[in-house]
DNA sequence: CCTACCGATCGGTAGG
DNA sequence: CCTACCGATCGGTAGG
């Protein structure tokens, strides 16, 4: 019978990749070393090697565990019951909870794509496919005359929105994530000039 | 009397500059070294140390060249006739135009930041600031309402739609710069739900 | 004989 | 403007 690995084994190696999210977010994959990241979880670097076989398989744990979140949140709320502009509503709600939850992992996906090696970036790159095949097909509900040419580019203008509110808005400032979810959603689907 | 430098310094600077806004993008900024770059411009290290004395010498180049040009169209806009709206519809059409045009540059400036020093970081981020600024007004002109809280997180969900592109819009594909520079301030102001 | 882990050091390459 | 190098640090692995 084989001897079962230490009972904390994934509670060490979630701690580990957390800590290389923090890392990788703030200084850059290339700027953070694996002797910075054992040094950040206390640890040897040969332990870091004992959960990790190479610095790419950590890069690709943090971004694969983060789209696979998304993918999640955004099947559940697509099957789920109501319209396609309530499920775009939740949707947006739900991916800023994400994304504030998760600010390292969100900063390094969409910074260090470019970092990970090609066959490992295809999966990553797949599973953001099918989250953008998912809002494509809730925009092309609300507006049927969209779909061909403009359904995906208004995809990735919606996706530009959100996303890109990792370089500026502060989870603990006066507006708060909801609130900007709120006015991204509402300018996305009626415009800046109609009153909210 | 001093001895001029070369007739040609200011376009040997240039081809340098060009060539490092593509290995930086590619690669990263620090995955691309100053050998890399000495080979793509097929000249010594040396002599890019001849025109930078340092490598974040040259990664601020790349970024300040950018948003400089940015400001001044910006400026340009703004200063010129007509209601913000069409400002900000024209400003749209002609920031796509320069992010298409400098490429490399704009992906650089959106993914390598924090790898400037922090005073010229600041200085970048400073132009950064006075170009949202520009927006944040234009939005206030069309939205009165919307001034204090919300002028700012609008501003920014609005750079989000259009800066993002550099991600996914292909200059050379089926929908061009134009037609999604249209399409993203149409959204923006009216909403996707209104017909365009 | 296994796993989980350590201190030390490998061959190469970075910016300058 | 080049070749020849430097101090340091990189990702990864050795023996025990």
């Amino acid at each position: 019978m084989a001897r079962t690995q230490s009972p904390d084994y994934e509670d060490r190696r979630a701690a580990i990749l957390e800590e290389a999210a923090k890392l990788y977010a703030e200084r850059g994959f290339l700027g953070a070393s694996i002797a910075d990241l054992a040094a950040a979880c206390q640890v040897s670097k040969s332990l870091v090697y004992h959960y990790y076989a190479a610095k790419e398989d950590i890069l690709f744990d943090v971004m694969q565990s983060h789209v696979q979140a998304l993918l999640e949140t955004g099947e559940r709320i697509a099957s789920g019951d109501g319209g396609a502009r309530e499920k775009l509503i939740a949707l947006t709600h739900e991916f800023m909870q994400l994304y504030v939850g998760a600010a390292s992992r969100h900063k390094v996906l969409l910074n260090e794509l470019d970092r990970l090696p090609a066959d490992r970036r295809r999966i990553v790159v797949d599973i953001q496919r099918r989250l953008i095949a998912l809002v494509e097909h809730l925009l092309e509900e609300i507006r049927p005359d969209l779909a061909g040419r403009l359904s995906r580019p208004a995809a990735m203008l919606y996706f530009g929105m959100i996303n890109w509110t990792h370089t500026w808005l502060d989870p603990e400032g006066a507006v708060t994530p909801d609130e900007i979810a709120a006015l991204a959603v509402t300018i996305f689907l009626d415009g800046i000039c109609k009153p909210t």
